[in-house]
DNA sequence: ATTTATTGCTAACACGCGTTAGCTGACTAT
DNA sequence: ATAGTCAGCTAACGCGTGTTAGCAATAAAT
């Protein structure tokens, strides 16, 4: 009997979570099944009705935890006493460093989150409207006090988000440039089209 | 017995195409069943394939009509004799214009190539991995008449071609500005992002 | 050492999927 | 009018899906 291997502080259910987020990222939320996951897993599928209580379950998990990371994030930003431009950087990087670093879960929510099944789309939807008014307002605030050019705010708040979801990209490219290069080059390119 | 209607020139199976494009679309080419199609076309599920061979040739006319349209474009713009930024604007414009025109093809062809099959798979791959090499070397001809400032050109064609994928949610908004305004804006803050 | 809770297994379910076979009705051309 | 092709239908297939029930083995607690 092949139990699901543990280090201390990670839940059964921490790993299949996580061997999730790899599998949806590598064949979409559909196309993944509970078998696939169970073999990664190391274990039957039934097994893993043990820890979880469903398929969209996990897809819940991985989504809302990703949207709240931005969430809180975006709390902290608009609280700092620095400059629009400042703060759009300090969230590109953020958003730029989630994607390089927490990849598969970031990937998943971006583009699976239309799997969810009510209340939570409409609540997933919600957020994400939400958050993006939230950075095209700190956008717009950046037009007023000239530190940023005279654009449609929602439309480079699309741009900025977008590319950003590019990294996916790199993640799969064989001779990657450096993490750091890479944040260096986005932020270079997408505050410097905001700019001047 | 509901017979496809058509247009002169349209024949049964391009009906067929262009709603699987948007069904495609709305739910990913997994989750989108052939059964939905043949609703969506008026007809039963089984009456599709006196048009098409199967769901995924559905796939690969979309993914390969897309993609030869670009091919198409930048051997032009490659041959044309015109500075690279030029070059690159052209290339800019004509992909943000294919994403506002046939947003639902190029849609899926962006997100749902995955599910093709080899060859078509590789095939596919193949090709999008050569565009983009041409699209970058165009970036580095700009950078060395420095008329681009430096930065890595794979990561600056990764940020371009993503923040096009963008229109997406341009298209689902609400309150649309206009496609014109679109695109100006999205040149601005693109192109101003690799000048200067 | 014995009990209890946890975590795994096998077997099976109901269902939706893509697709095929075989047939019927409806246009098209002679 | 008649023959032939086209485009639809119903029925059904085999398969893979998510999930449950019931049981066995292991780990944890007493």
């Amino acid at each position: 009997m092949a139990r699901i291997k543990t280090d201390k502080n990670i839940s059964r259910k921490d790993v299949i979570v996580t061997k999730a987020a790899t599998l949806f990222r590598e064949k979409g939320f559909k196309a993944a099944s509970m078998r696939d996951l169970a073999e990664a897993v190391g274990v039957e599928a039934a097994s893993l009705y043990n820890h979880i209580k469903s398929k969209t379950e996990l897809l819940h998990e991985l989504c809302f935890s990703v949207a709240n990371r931005f969430l809180q994030k975006i709390d902290e930003v608009e609280a700092e006493k620095i400059t629009a431009i400042e703060k759009i950087e300090k969230l590109l990087r953020f958003h730029i460093n989630e994607m390089i670093h927490h990849y598969e879960e970031v990937y998943v929510s971006d583009r699976e989150w239309k799997h969810l099944a009510d209340p939570y789309l409409s609540n997933f939807q919600n957020q994400r409207r939400i958050y993006r008014k939230r950075f095209a307002a700190i956008i717009e605030t950046g037009i007023r006090n000239q530190e940023v050019k005279k654009i449609d705010a929602p439309t480079a708040v699309l741009i900025m988000l977008h590319a950003i979801s590019g990294i996916e990209s790199w993640h799969r490219s064989t001779q990657k440039i450096s993490a750091a290069e890479l944040e260096e080059n986005m932020v270079t390119i997408l505050v410097g089209g905001l700019t001047q």
